[in-house]
DNA sequence: GTCTATAGGGGGATAGAC
DNA sequence: GTCTATCCCCCTATAGAC
């Protein structure tokens, strides 16, 4: 860091508060965050979250934006590859499970950058800020429909409503355990911030995936053995 | 509600700050509520929070005790019973998974406080206050001893750090599923506001978690299958 | 373009009247 | 015991100087 400093290229500014953003909303919260916390660590002024981004609102869109459109265009391509693969057949479940679950796990192992922002994705989900969850539902409007017609294609004889619980359950599962949540892993002992967690976790987790989804569906009586 | 009241007994002030709480906790999550809020839904004075709990935190503290020691009190009772059924013999996974799920999913299927207290609490999982997270720790200790203890001794071939895994698997799965996150009901269509989703969802969740449990472990290549 | 200074609105907590 | 009035803090956003 230059102390004779005076002043960033725009771009430079930009970037830097949205990597700042990121890890402090990853450690605090949004609502824990404030913009002189943000602007502080970032040696900027003030002002300049306002001048780049307009509010801390459009702030926080964009540290999310930033990593997931292109999270969300992995899984879809990589959907597009299994099926194109597949040659008009439908993709079999456990492919679908990995083309929607690798991009996010790979991404959570591959940098600590990486892992910050999955930590705040998996937080997000459980945001009730309704900017948030308009946020989300857009966001992830594309990527969803998608994967739900191919589970829909692969399991034509499992009730629509079935396969959403589970997918359900899957997301629930993978954003909890990539939150890593601290309270889980003190009482646990699962380390979950060592640098190489992400690459242990990750098979554990698409085995444990893969088992939840073909477990044997429950009776009308709800008895499942 | 009588106008010509003037005051309340201490302990109904008490009680009805603590349900007011737990309702606006549950809807805007703990930041997003003020003590102002609280207190003018209650219908009680703004210095009663601090009258009766001391402090917000205190307040938020005591929301979250007053059904989670009854919760977790509930589930060591089910596996004691469960261990005095099975005679000094480890008892069945399946059946410690149902001792310890059972309780929340039917306190979430019961009422509609129940279900608004699992959806605060399953966010509270996510929450990185440094004072939320060495709250439940704190509370989570004795219980996640006992079960553990017991899944050890049920499994006895398989390491104690994948056990620990699909522990915190399973625990993501039940704390997404049952907060009901929004943004994931309108992506998928599940309905998880309506009276009786958590009856529908509590047979479900029980097949996918054990499912879950009984996977295939990863080989030491990674590879599932 | 960048930053300083400040407006304007909450927030939690509490002293002191009743 | 209960409530009113208020203290003092920190927040976001912005006008206007540089």
């Amino acid at each position: 860091m230059d102390a004779r400093r005076t002043s960033l290229s725009a771009n430079e500014t930009r970037t830097r508060i949205l990597d700042v953003a990121q890890a402090l909303f990853a450690a605090h919260g949004f609502d824990a965050t404030s913009m002189r916390m943000i602007t502080g660590d970032a040696g900027v002024n003030l002002a300049a979250v306002n001048y780049h981004f307009g509010s801390k609102d459009a702030l926080v869109q964009e540290v999310l934006k930033r990593h997931l459109r292109p999270l969300n265009g992995s899984r879809i391509q990589a959907l597009d590859a299994a099926e194109a693969a597949a040659g008009g057949a439908p993709v079999k479940p456990s492919v679908i499970v990995e083309s929607f679950f690798s991009s996010p796990l790979e991404l959570a192992a591959g940098s600590d950058a990486g892992r910050e922002f999955m930590r705040l994705l998996g937080r997000t989900f459980t945001e009730p800020s309704p900017m948030i969850r308009d946020f989300l539902v857009t966001e992830y409007e594309e990527v969803i429909g998608r994967y739900r017609e191919a589970f829909c294609r692969a399991l034509p004889a499992v009730p629509v409503e079935e396969i959403l619980w589970r997918l359900h359950f899957m997301l629930g599962a993978m954003s909890h355990a990539v939150a890593g949540v601290d309270s889980l892993q003190v009482l646990t002992g699962v380390k979950v911030d060592e640098p190489d967690a992400m690459q242990r976790m990750a098979p554990r987790l698409m085995s444990f995936l893969l088992g939840g989804l073909r477990a044997p569906l429950p009776g009308p009586d709800g008895r499942i053995e």
